[in-house]
DNA sequence: TGTACATCAGTGAACGCGCGTTCACTGATGTAC
DNA sequence: TGTACATCAGTGAACGCGCGTTCACTGATGTAC
């Protein structure tokens, strides 16, 4: 009973975790057009109003699973040991990058298929919890240390946009063109990953 | 005043071809997913009714307009000159591809983000007309003549997949995610096409 | 050329639906004395 | 411990909305004689 989160706090966090819960269950089934705010209601046997205790309206939510979602990507990327020989660690961020979309196939999509990015320009700096700059980061190391080797006016930028532009579009073939295509994708994935290093070198 | 097509079969398919130019431009603008029947009736100044004259549902008009993207895709590609140096005309493909992608962004959405594919396993044949059918024979005979040089094991399909998801990446991105992004992606595309070609050889 | 009739493109109103949000409310929980 | 009161989580009903589709209809166009 230590007194800082007061029982009614708590449940209020429950239940905020609850419809959390409930409305990311729907974004999969779903996907994120047909997300409605009375479903998510149903589904945590609330009246659709008792959403509104919890947040501000329906964006809301959208957002806050948005965030979670570009939390665990982050923290998935972030698994991967980065003191690797650098080749090898690109490898396996794109491999642990591919996994994560394929083991949340709707919560990548809510992710990368609705919200555009808040960076705007290259000028811009990235922000330090984006995914996008963990491959930035490993590739601009790569680059420095001459493991990945390029055409001089290579930047950093360009060579990790198209590392992920490679990973988004297998990615995205996957969980919507190719849904239900059956094919050994994880061999076709890595594949696709060496394929990219090598030009790189 | 020939008389095969008669004034009012030629009337009908002006109509039809009125619907669905106001339903790509909807699509275009709204996208796929706002995309509404009565909104297009709206812009042709018909009575929702109306339409239905003309397509069954809106299933209909939707996959009308699928279709139509899908050969205009298969035309671009069809227009690079397939004579070229394999490895340039691969490249070229790649342009082609990101260049329709662009100009028909929500063309593009709407072919290749909704609409599963009706092949389901490398035994199905690919479709005659299906613009990844382009990509593939482009990839087979750069691996029969050699100017592909991949690992043994290595099939047309495993590879010209990977290259459709490259591409497929930065298309979606630029439709997507970076919509609003201001970059040289010119640059960028060409780099990542030459990067991942370069892998391959 | 004129008339009677059939065909058919297109309409207006209505259907039932599910949606997001608001609002006055209630009943339970927590607080003060 | 009991009582009076304030707070607050949650409700039910209603709002107005736009949607896809149906259906009986009308008025114009085309056809037959």
């Amino acid at each position: 009973m230590s007194a800082k989160p007061s029982t009614s706090a708590r449940r209020h966090l429950r239940t905020k975790q609850a419809i959390l819960d409930a409305a990311l269950a729907l974004v999969i089934e779903k996907g994120p057009d047909q997300f409605s705010l009375r479903e998510v209601a149903r589904r945590v046997d609330y009246s659709p109003a008792g959403l509104y205790e919890y947040f501000r309206d329906k964006e809301a939510i959208i957002a806050a699973l948005c965030q979670i979602g570009f939390k665990r990507l982050a923290v998935t990327l972030n698994t991967v040991a980065s003191d690797l020989p650098q080749r090898e660690y690109l490898a396996k961020l794109g491999l642990a990058y591919l996994g994560f979309a394929q083991k949340n196939p709707e919560y990548y999509r809510l992710i990368f298929n609705f919200i555009p990015s808040k960076r705007q320009s290259l000028q811009e700096p990235v922000e330090d919890a984006d995914p996008y700059n963990i491959l930035l980061k490993a590739m601009a190391k790569g680059l420095e240390s001459g493991v990945i080797k390029a055409s001089a006016q290579d930047q950093a930028e360009t060579l990790s946009y198209n590392f992920w532009a490679l990973l988004h579009g297998i990615a995205m073939l996957r969980s919507t063109v190719l849904k239900d295509f059956d094919a050994d994708f994880a061999t076709a994935d890595r594949r696709a990953i060496e394929i990219f290093l090598k030009g790189l070198s």
